[in-house]
DNA sequence: GTTATGTGAGTGAATATTCACAAACAAATA
DNA sequence: TATTTGTTTGTGAATATTCACTCACATAAC
């Protein structure tokens, strides 16, 4: 796992509230640097080349999951408590830190170079994978409807989610994240019990 | 309704063709024009600057996509068939026209812009509103269920619609996107069936 | 005194857009 | 019929601006 100094991570900072603001094409090196308050050459002091913050919104990003998903399975719960965790911890997540959501689920931004494509890719991934193993075994001790596959589940889970988090977004998070996620989560619950 | 000429039409599957292969940041005029094979200044002769060609890109998704739902709703079909064509209309829209699911489940690349992300804001809210008004009708004659609402419902069928959309496009279209939607609006119509 | 971090000036390439002009064709006029 | 005028669609060169990135030099931290 990459390790980031203070500043890098608030370069890193500066171009996740940037492409919040107006979009991946709005996150230029004088921008970045305008908004740290430092020179534009300052910035290659602490990282090589644009492409390599990129990578590290992706990086940081991913192993924050990580770790709330981590925290998730080591937990002693069932399936279905575990499913609800994710819910929960994804959209305090967000919450607390907005303008991700501008990033994480937009994987079109990072389509111009192979490897921030490929990070992307691995990262929804991560997710469905996570997602699916607690299905599967919700599914086995019978605590999980079986007439539908896990993998088909997993997919109305996470899109749900997924949408839920565009809507708040696109609607300037006019709405409370965490509420309407209880809401949903109760929704799925019923929806998805054996 | 726009009007668009022959050469109008090019220039904007072209651009749709950009972003589909590297993202919005490669849509440039230089590209446009060779994508194309006329001079740069050509273009201007057919839009009058590059947001332009960018709206109408929505415009043009807008009104295939109104013609598909009105000749839905206008179909005398149960609210459980209504649905099901909502899905495979939609699905084999996206495979006549692969590049257009890199633009249009990707509000972000639009957001640098206000009047783009407004169209694509207004875009998303009339696919929900469509399903969802099929889905109250369901509900009040039984034949979808009722304990869980119409909102939370249509949230949960265009989520798992579009993250199927998203991962064919991210997967470079590696499967049968008509055979996958087919699976997967199985798995829901078994889910809310009253 | 060495290393880490910052600055300001400068680079060439890329950007969207504008310009004067030309070829092809149609319509109006002689 | 021959000539003038207008329109559409193109071209290539030029515009100002922005882009990512480099370099010589300064200052602060250890």
């Amino acid at each position: 796992m990459k390790e980031f100094s203070a500043r890098q991570k608030e370069i890193i900072r500066a171009a996740i509230e940037l492409i919040a603001e107006s979009g991946i094409q709005s996150v230029t090196i004088k921008k970045l640097s305008q908004k740290i308050g430092i020179a534009e050459s300052a910035i290659y002091r602490h990282f090589e080349n644009k492409l390599e913050i990129l990578l590290g919104i992706l990086s940081q990003f991913r192993s924050s999951k990580m770790e709330a998903l981590e925290y998730i399975q080591a937990a002693d719960a069932t399936e279905i408590e575990q499913l609800q965790m994710v819910f929960s911890e994804r959209f305090k997540q967000f919450t607390r830190n907005p303008a991700i959501t501008a990033v994480i689920f937009s994987e079109e931004i990072f389509q111009n170079d192979k490897r921030l494509a490929d990070e992307v890719y691995a990262i929804m991934n991560s997710s469905l994978k996570m997602i699916l193993s607690i299905i599967q075994r919700g599914q086995q001790n019978k605590s999980i409807r079986s007439d539908i596959s896990a993998d088909q589940l997993s997919l109305i889970i996470i899109g749900a989610l997924r949408l839920l988090v565009v809507r708040w977004r696109l609607s300037s998070f006019s709405f409370d994240l965490t509420k309407e996620g209880e809401k949903l989560w109760l929704s799925i619950r019923q929806m998805i019990r054996a």
